[in-house]
DNA sequence: GCTGATTTGACATTCGTTCTCATCATTTCC
DNA sequence: GGAAATGATGAGAACGAATGTCAAATCAGC
């Protein structure tokens, strides 16, 4: 049998709500956000989906300081994130500068199968009001 | 009254450890480490001492994939970790071409109070043979 | 509609970390 | 020196995000 993807309300529900933000959120922001609308999706299923898609590629994930892990629809192709501290608004930025200079970085260590992470935070121009 | 740090076993044990590696490791690997060399130090301290250190930036801390916190001995002043997925292995590097990059684009979007985080990861060269 | 694999959801469980609080150790003050 | 104040410890409880369990609900294809 063929692995079939299927097209459930609640898988529908929660792209959504991330179609809908240009910030970071938790699955648990998701999942009360669901609630407040009435939705009734389980935490678990919320989870699950948010996994699936960013298996997919479909959604970026990034932990905060407290260790929470922060999800937000994102463009395809690799790129970093500029995220205000106070709304969570985020842009994504690159950086082409930085891509090769961590690369040379690495190679003159010897390391090899380089990989790097890189957000930015700051203050928003209208949280910084 | 004079806030004194006193100068305890358990965190001369702590310290000792962390002096001994240049690997990251979590809080509870050094716990392991210390109870196999006789020294009795209950979780809960060594955390504490983690903590203190970080917070007198005498070590630095990070996140792995698994949201556990890793801790390791570092340089004052601000670098950037090469960190080898398999033993933990760390080298510290600088960027300066980043710092500036981060900055200006945070600036571009209107963004201030500007900070930023960067790890590199990869196979260091004696884990890739 | 039927069928059956996928998905869901309530709940339990795991795991790193923090909190609590009684106890022990060190300093301070007389 | 000795008592009181303050700091540090540790065993266990508590916490919270995330994952696992499994019967019941649900969707896709016929």
């Amino acid at each position: 049998m063929v692995e079939v993807v299927r097209n459930t309300r609640q898988r529908r529900a929660v792209q959504a709500i991330l179609d809908e933000l240009e910030s970071f959120v938790s699955a648990q922001d998701i999942h009360d956000k669901l609630r407040h609308r009435g939705e009734k999706v389980g935490l678990s299923t919320v989870y699950r989906n948010l996994q699936t898609l960013v298996d997919a590629s479909e959604v970026d994930a990034l932990r905060n300081d407290d260790g929470e892990v922060l999800y937000r629809r994102c463009s395809a192709g690799h790129h970093h994130h500029l995220v205000c501290r106070q709304c969570g608004r985020t842009v994504e930025v690159e950086g082409p500068t930085v891509e090769t200079w961590a690369d040379a970085v690495a190679r003159e260590h010897g390391f090899t199968d380089v990989a790097h992470t890189l957000e930015i935070f700051g203050t928003c121009r209208s949280c910084s009001r």
